[in-house]
DNA sequence: GGCCGTTAA
DNA sequence: TAGTTTAACGGCC
């Protein structure tokens, strides 16, 4: 179960045997590792339920819905935009390489950017003994007990980050930034104003970068942002990929690709097809309608346009958010005293928070975690909007108690 | 509408 | 000894 993730950066060419051994004895005998294990044995019901499902169709005749997968998938085809070029832009290792650049003793060796208790980012050296974000800093010093750990320094990411997108603008000014290290670009306006390639443009923004933050940048060139996202994963770090606006090119890219390469696609959705033995891209498209009879029209629809290689291409800045929220980790507690005095630590924050987005809602949730590493929600919806950190506690605590 | 689970950075 | 935080979205009842 312990489930290291090989297809991320860095991580091939190790001995995943061994780290996964290490990752288990340090961690067989936590809640966290119960809780994981309680998790998998839902998951592993889930895919038996579904795998009978998929074996009863397949004793089934379902010829009569050839002909509308074909025309679904069809439709779904028609809808391919070739006409821009989008561009992704992840910066190499990032908060660690920001460490790296700014203390030179650090550079060579193994290091990792967070806590004891959780890792943000590892450095290459790093990586080559399995230690990835997202893993304890704890976990990670049992494979690696030279790694040093360095704390978080957000403001320098941030400084960063605005450099990089000073950067985007003047290659689209309506770039989208998904987190601090990332971003969508398009540049089929600006390929106008020049006589240069998309990869000399890449290559250029990428240069930049370097000149003015003295990191580096992976990014990958495309017809749209699914593909455009996959392509920057692909000659990293410090490189770029160009997958050319062509249906040729990109069926010839995507039908071999692993599913679990599809943003949106993580390691239990890789197990659900992996159960009705589709793993790659290709095998969607091979299993059309198995997948039509087997998930909602949201999920086949997803499932088509990535393993068409089709994506969005809009890029934009506007962004609306839906929801704001804070969660802390503390100390086990049980006494309600003690958890509504948290729960008023918390609104105020909240509050403070929405005030800076002058933000109001109408919907109010409160998730606990259990020592045991359970997780259980409680939300209301309300007849009117709120903000202030008195009707934060006061429906929070209501909400709590339902 | 309420709650759970998945994904991603 | 010890396993984060924030946001969005889909499924199911």
């Amino acid at each position: 179960m312990s489930d290291l993730a090989s297809h991320k950066a860095g991580l091939q060419g190790i001995d995943k045997e061994k780290v996964n051994q290490v990752i288990y004895e340090a961690s067989k005998n936590s809640a966290f590792y119960l809780n994981e294990a309680r998790k998998d044995e839902a998951l592993n019901h889930k895919t038996e339920q579904l795998l009978k499902k998929y074996e009863a169709l397949r004793r089934q005749d379902l010829s009569t819905f050839n002909n509308k997968v074909d025309n679904l998938v069809q439709a779904i085809e028609r809808k391919r935009d070739l006409s821009r070029t989008i561009v992704h832009i992840d910066m190499d290792a990032y908060y660690a390489s920001v460490e790296e650049r700014d203390n030179p003793s650090l550079r060579g060796k193994p290091m990792a950017v967070g806590s004891n208790s959780m890792l943000s980012t590892s450095n290459y050296e790093a990586r080559r003994y399995g230690v990835r974000s997202a893993m304890p800093g704890f976990i990670a010093k049992k494979l690696c007990p030279e790694l040093i750990i360095v704390p978080c320094n957000f403001d320098k990411y941030h400084a960063v980050a605005k450099q990089i997108r000073e950067v985007f603008a003047r290659y689209d000014p309506n770039y989208t930034p998904m987190s601090l290290d990332e971003a969508y670009l398009d540049i089929t306006e600006y390929l106008e104003t020049t006589d240069k390639t998309p990869d000399e443009i890449v290559e250029q923004i990428r240069k930049e970068i370097h000149e003015e933050t003295k990191l580096t940048a992976s990014a990958g060139i495309a017809a749209n942002m699914l593909l455009s996202k996959i392509c920057s994963d692909f000659n990293k770090p410090n490189g770029q990929y160009r997958l050319p606006n062509n249906i040729n090119d990109i069926m010839r890219f995507i039908r071999p690709l692993p599913v679990r390469k599809i943003p949106g696609i993580g390691r239990v959705t890789e197990r659900i097809l992996k159960a009705i033995d589709i793993s790659t891209c290709g095998a969607i498209l091979d299993n059309s309608v198995y997948l039509y009879r087997m998930f909602s029209s949201i999920s086949f629809n997803f499932f088509i346009r990535a393993a068409l290689g089709i994506g969005s291409t809009t890029v934009k800045s506007e962004y609306k958010r839906k929801s704001m929220s804070i969660s802390r980790t503390f100390c086990n507690l049980s006494q309600p005293n003690e958890l509504f005095a948290k729960l008023r630590e918390l609104v105020d924050y909240l509050a403070a928070d929405l005030a800076k987005e002058y933000l109001h809602g109408k919907t109010i949730a409160l998730t606990f975690k259990s020592v045991s590493f359970k997780v259980t929600t409680r939300e209301r919806s309300l007849k009117r909007y709120i903000y202030t950190a008195d009707d934060l506690y006061h429906f929070g605590k209501q909400v709590s108690s339902i």
